[in-house]
DNA sequence: GCGGCCAGCCTGTCAGACAATATTCCCGGC
DNA sequence: GCCGGGAATATTGTCTGACAGGCTGGCCGC
C-alpha cells in the first residue's frame, strides 16, 4: 500500500530544506508585480523571465500558472501572459470576498489568539495612529502590511490566511494609493481602533463588524478613486 | 508600448479554441481527486500521471501545481504528489470559509440573480425536496452540485464563485458521506427552502443567514462523521 | 496611402538528460 | 532467524533543445 500517514504535512513543514528554485521565481515574480515592479497590461514573455530569474521554461511557467490562478496575471491563448488589470467591477467583487474573509479573520483572533499576538496588534496599531497626516504611501502600507501578517497568524485558520494573502495581494497597488488619499488616514486609524479594542475585549462579534466596516469604507474611497481613474481614461481616450 | 487595452478578459472569453492540454490534464486530475477515483494519501507519480493523461511532463507538472494551490494535492519535497488527507482541524476551516462565501454568494444571488435564474433554483430545491430519504448519496450529491453552479452564477461575482467552488470541491467527498447521513436529508431539504425563499422574497439578509444557518448545520454533521472517523482509526492503529 | 503577404517571435508542448534524493531490498554479520 | 547497512532502483527537480502553430509587425506592391 503506497498510503502515507497523516504525519505528512507536519514531515513537509518540519523539513528545512533550501526553497526549490520555482518558489523562489514564484515570490519573486508575485513581489514584482504585487510592488508595481511590473505594471497591468505588461507584457512577461517567459524568455525574459527566464533570464530575469536566471531559471528554465518550465519552471518560469509554473510559476506564471500559479499567479495566473491568484488573479494577478491574465494569460491570453497564444499570446502569453499579461500583468492583470484591476477593473472596477473586479474591485467590487474584490473588496466583497476581502470584507467577509477579513471579518473571519478578526472573529477568529478574538477567540483564538495569544495575549502576545493581541499585545503585537495593539502596538502596531500604536505605530499607525502615530504616523503624520502626511505620510508616505509605502510607510503606511508597510505598516498594514504587518498588522495582516499578525491577525492573519493570530486567527489560527491557515486557510483563511491564505485566502485572504491572495486577495490582498490583488488590491495592494489600489490599497496604496487609497491608503494616502487626504483625510483617509484619519478614518484608517479610527477603524483600525475599533477592531483592536473588540479583539482586546475578546468580542468576536464586535471584531467581525469592525473588520467589516473597516473593509467597506475602504472599499467605498477605494472605488471612487478607481472610478475617478477610469472616467479620466475614457476620456483622454476620446 | 506593449500594454494591451482592458478588452483582455473578454477577448479570452470570447475566443473559441480547442482547450490547451495542460487544461484538459488539469479538470482530469481534479475530477479523479473529487470523485474519490484517487483516495486521499495515494501517490502519484507524474510517470503515471503522463501515461494516464499522454501528455508530457512539464504539462503534468503544472496541473499538479495547480491542484496543489487549491488544497487538493500536498506536495512533499523530494517525494512527489499526494492527494491530500483532510483532518477534522482542516475541515472546520474549510466550513468556516464556505460558510462566509456562500452566504456571500446567496445575498449576491437575492440581489442581482434574474427572474429566470430564480425559477432554476426553486425547481433545484423542488427536485432536493422529491428525493426519498434513503437516496442514493451520489444522486443527492448531483442534485446540490447543480444547486451550486445556479448560485454561483447568479450572484454575479466571479471571484466567489471562483473561490467558492474550489472549497466546495475539497470537501466533496465529505459532503457525499453526510448527505447521505440518517435523518440529514429532511433538515438539508428544510434549510435550503428557507434559501430558496429568502431569495424568491429578494430578501438578502434573509438569504444570507439561511446560507450561513445551512453550512453551519452541515459542518455540525460533516465534523461529527469525520471525528468518529478519526477515533476509529486512532483505535485501529492500537 | 492602403492592403495584403512574409518573416520572425512567441507560445504550447514534447522528449530526453542529469544530479540529488528516497525507497527498496538483498546480503552479510550477529 | 533477525537486524543493519549499502547498493540498486525509482522519482523528483531542473535544464536544454526541438518544433508546430498562431500572432505581430514591417515590407512591398498597387
Amino acid at each position: 500500500m503506497e498510503a502515507v500517514e497523516q504525519s505528512m504535512t507536519d514531515d513537509a513543514a518540519l523539513r528545512v530544506v533550501p526553497k526549490p528554485m520555482r518558489k523562489l521565481v514564484e515570490e519573486g515574480l508575485r513581489n514584482a508585480i504585487v510592488t508595481g515592479r511590473f505594471s497591468p497590461g505588461q507584457h512577461l514573455p517567459d524568455r525574459m523571465l527566464c533570464e530575469l530569474f536566471g531559471a528554465s521554461r518550465s519552471v518560469v511557467r509554473e510559476a506564471v500558472r500559479l499567479l495566473e490562478a491568484e488573479g494577478l496575471i491574465t494569460t491570453i491563448p497564444n499570446r502569453g501572459p499579461f500583468v492583470s488589470f484591476l477593473s472596477a467591477a473586479e474591485a467590487v467583487q474584490v473588496y466583497e470576498v476581502r470584507g467577509v474573509l477579513e471579518a473571519l479573520a478578526g472573529e477568529g483572533f478574538a477567540i483564538r489568539a495569544s495575549d502576545a499576538e493581541r499585545a503585537e496588534l495593539r502596538q502596531i496599531y500604536e505605530q499607525l495612529a502615530r504616523m503624520p497626516p502626511d505620510a508616505d504611501r509605502e510607510a503606511l502600507l508597510g505598516i498594514k502590511q504587518n498588522f495582516y501578517e499578525v491577525l492573519l497568524r493570530g486567527c489560527r485558520n491557515p486557510l483563511v490566511a491564505r485566502m485572504l494573502e491572495s486577495i490582498i495581494n490583488r488590491n495592494t497597488r489600489l490599497r496604496a494609493t487609497s491608503l494616502s488619499d487626504p483625510g483617509r488616514l484619519a478614518h484608517t486609524v479610527a477603524e483600525i481602533r475599533r477592531v483592536v479594542e473588540a479583539i482586546e475585549a475578546r468580542d468576536p462579534e464586535g471584531a467581525w463588524e469592525a473588520c467589516r466596516f473597516h473593509v467597506r469604507r475602504a472599499a467605498a474611497v477605494a472605488l471612487r478613486i478607481l472610478r475617478e481613474r477610469e472616467e479620466a481614461a475614457a476620456l483622454a481616450r476620446e
